[in-house]
RNA sequence: GCCCCGGUAGCUCAGCUGGAUAGAGCAGCGGUCUUCUAAACCGCAGGUCGCAGGUUCGAGUCCUGCCCGGGGCGCCA
């Protein structure tokens, strides 16, 4: 990773970095200075806060030492900054010279935008969507989608090569289960659709589990004789559908031709729908993104093997396990009737994106549910050594736990009937109030909207709905449960979407209205006097870093916090410095300059966010 | 029973490897449109950071215990 010139946080760590070695010695070349953005105007651009906890550690003065160290620094960045100043028990602030601020933004004002690539040759896999084949595509789905789209984007832009896996479901027994439904009730399966599909899921549950428990209980609780034998009747059908299920199973994965027909007819009915709800929310995501759990079937038995040759599993009660020193949870990868679980393919799966892809990181974008289940995986795979690439590069394996989608009653969602609703209905939805709130504007005659067409207030409707839905979504902590509220996700207000593109289109439209072309303002002086210009610049020159925290976090609501304080920050230097009335033509050119400069940073970030920036609104 | 995640203003949430007086947005109250998009901006008010200990110059942040909410826990995926 090179330091680029326009980012002053590397630019001031590295003469920090010197400063502390040179007072103390090179045992403390590689610390960590701290800087950061200063917490208040008045406190400069930023501080360095190292002292304090060096001194700690060393048993000085804390005050003593950040004198020390900023009497090393000073000298450093005489070209750049201030005089530096220590203050309170150790903080070192720093003001950066306006000269020097013109040119770092200058070094940023390319199709980069200061964000640093990297050229690492490893792709990196996205495990994303994983739908179940089976069941219709609903909310539970939405987020892994949107988060796992957003970081793949994020990734290209940092220059990684991304492969985007949908680890679909469809091998298991819920698929043949499902099967053995519709052949059972003589379903045509050339003509499904979605509805029959979600039908056949829910009866196939039904048959398959009404109800070994409640016999169970009934016999605990010493219910009367009919009931049992009422009990046991139904346990003895659902046995039945289950055992049925099995053999169907086990006959697909043997290969059964006519099985396997029916089976890749209900794949394409489920797949049709969501490559419909994927066209929508503008998610790249075809058929050559399909890599289910079927893909591995071959591979499953190599899986035991390696296990059982490197001696680390064991046979427990039937089944094969692999067992940890720090908990007592094992995680079966054979069955006792020797048949495979998720686990086994989930180990697949790591050997085949390291081993085979090269990937040197893989992201699993999946609830957060399945937290316990990933650990294992991957203290698996660490065990066994496939969690490396085969030129030695070590792999980093992320589970991205992310929180359920809650209705008002902070329940899972549901319709008012108590169903699951389905994705493409509410992304129907949301298109349809985006579209509903900007037709509202354009209806005002003074509105820049007013004398566009239906189409074209379409598709911007369109672009606010569903970035609606992407913002509220990526926002928060991922690791948070999050309350579904269309309300307060298409609001102009606040923290949302459709705010940030209502900022964005505001910065196109005084471009617009200024006559001139990009090229009239390329090479413009930049002048930063006020105080709220500085503030844009400093933010600005953030959004490189921004990035690469994303990238290294995986959270992409860092991003959203940033476009936001930009968003906020460029409102403050709208109101406080003219743009095309600035006093003079020089200063208009510099604060349309500064004006690009924000249009591009919303635009891309929005973009990084899978978020569309329409220039009117 | 064990494990994991969360608990910050009335509501929804930020708070970056411990740093200066804990920040936003909604909602509430009060201002700002002949002025570059008022879908905006400015101001006011609002806090025992779940509770109790501990670590230290300094804790929302780290450690221990407890409370509340959610999730998971051997042959479903």
């Amino acid at each position: 990773m090179t330091s680029s010139p326009s980012d002053p946080v590397a630019i001031l760590q590295a003469a920090f970095r010197s400063a502390i070695a040179s007072t103390l010695g090179d045992a403390y070349r590689e610390v960590d200075p701290l800087i950061k953005p200063s917490g208040k105007p008045e406190f400069g651009d930023f501080q360095a806060n190292a002292a304090m906890g060096l001194a700690k550690k060393i048993g000085t003065n804390p005050r003593k030492l950040a004198e020390q160290i900023m009497q090393a620094a000073d000298p450093l960045l005489e070209a750049i900054a201030e005089p530096l100043e220590v203050a309170g028990p150790g903080f070192i602030n720093i003001t950066l010279k306006s000269e020097a601020l013109v040119e770092m933004l200058k070094g940023m004002d390319d199709e980069s935008l200061g964000v640093i690539t990297d050229s690492d040759p490893h792709p990196i896999v996205i495990d994303m969507c994983s739908v179940n084949v089976a069941k219709q595509m609903h909310v539970g789905h939405l987020r892994s989608t949107i988060i796992g789209d957003a970081l793949a984007r994020i990734f290209e832009r940092l220059g990684r090569t991304v492969i985007k896996q949908n680890h679909l479901g469809d091998w298991g027994l819920p698929i043949a289960m499902v099967l053995h439904h519709l052949r059972e009730s003589g379903q045509n399966l050339d003509d499904l659709d979605l509805d029959d599909l979600n039908h056949a899921y829910r009866q196939a549950q039904l048959e398959t589990k009404a109800d070994v428990r409640g016999l169970a209980a009934a016999l605990e609780m010493n219910a009367g004789p009919h009931r049992i034998v009422e009990l046991e009747e139904q346990a003895a059908g659902a046995q039945k559908a289950l055992e049925d299920s099995k053999a169907l199973l086990v006959e697909l994965q043997q290969g059964d031709p006519g099985l396997l027909a029916d089976w890749h007819k209900l794949i394409d009915c489920t797949m049709r729908s969501v490559y419909e709800s994927l066209a929508l929310l503008d998610v790249t995501l075809g058929p050559e993104h399909n890599c289910g759990e079927s893909f591995y079937r071959d591979r499953l038995p190599d899986v035991i093997d390696a296990f059982t040759r490197f001696g680390l599993a064991e046979e427990d009660h039937g089944a094969l396990v692999v067992k940890f020193d720090d908990r007592d949870r094992p995680l079966i990868i054979r069955k006792s009737d020797g048949g495979f679980l998720y686990s086994t393919t989930d180990l697949a799966a790591v050997k085949y994106r390291a081993g085979e892809l090269g990937a040197d990181r893989v992201i699993y974008v999946v609830d957060a549910r399945q937290r316990d289940h990933f650990r294992d995986v991957f203290d698996a795979a660490h065990l066994i050594g496939w969690d490396q690439t085969e030129d030695g590069a070590p792999v980093e394996l992320n589970h991205i736990a992310f929180g359920s989608v809650l209705g008002p009653d902070k329940r899972p969602l549901k319709t008012r009937s108590g169903k699951n609703i389905t994705l493409n209905s509410l992304l129907t939805e949301a298109i349809k109030r985006g579209t509903s709130e900007v037709r509202k504007r354009a209806a005002d005659p003074a509105a820049p909207t007013h004398g566009l067409t239906r189409e074209e207030l379409g598709t911007i409707g369109k672009a606010v709905g569903i970035g609606a839905i992407k913002y509220a979504d990526l926002s928060n902590d991922l690791a948070r449960d999050y309350i579904f509220n269309f309300d307060r996700m298409i609001a102009f207000e606040g923290n949302t979407g459709p705010y940030l593109q209502y900022a964005h289109a505001r910065v196109c439209s005084i471009f617009a209205k200024s006559g001139l072309a990009l090229s009239d303002i390329e090479g413009a002086d930049l002048i930063l006097a006020e105080p709220a210009e500085r503030q844009l610049t400093l933010l600005l020159l953030r959004y490189g870093s921004i990035i690469t925290d994303v990238g290294r976090t995986l959270e992409p609501h860092r991003l959203c916090t940033y476009l936001y304080e930009m968003a906020d920050t460029f409102s403050a230097f709208y109101q406080q410095c003219p743009v095309l009335k600035a006093p003079d033509d020089a200063l208009r050119k510099s604060r349309l300059r500064l004006c690009d400069l924000v249009r591009r940073v919303i635009a891309d970030g929005l973009g990084l966010l899978g978020i569309d920036a329409p220039r009117q609104m």
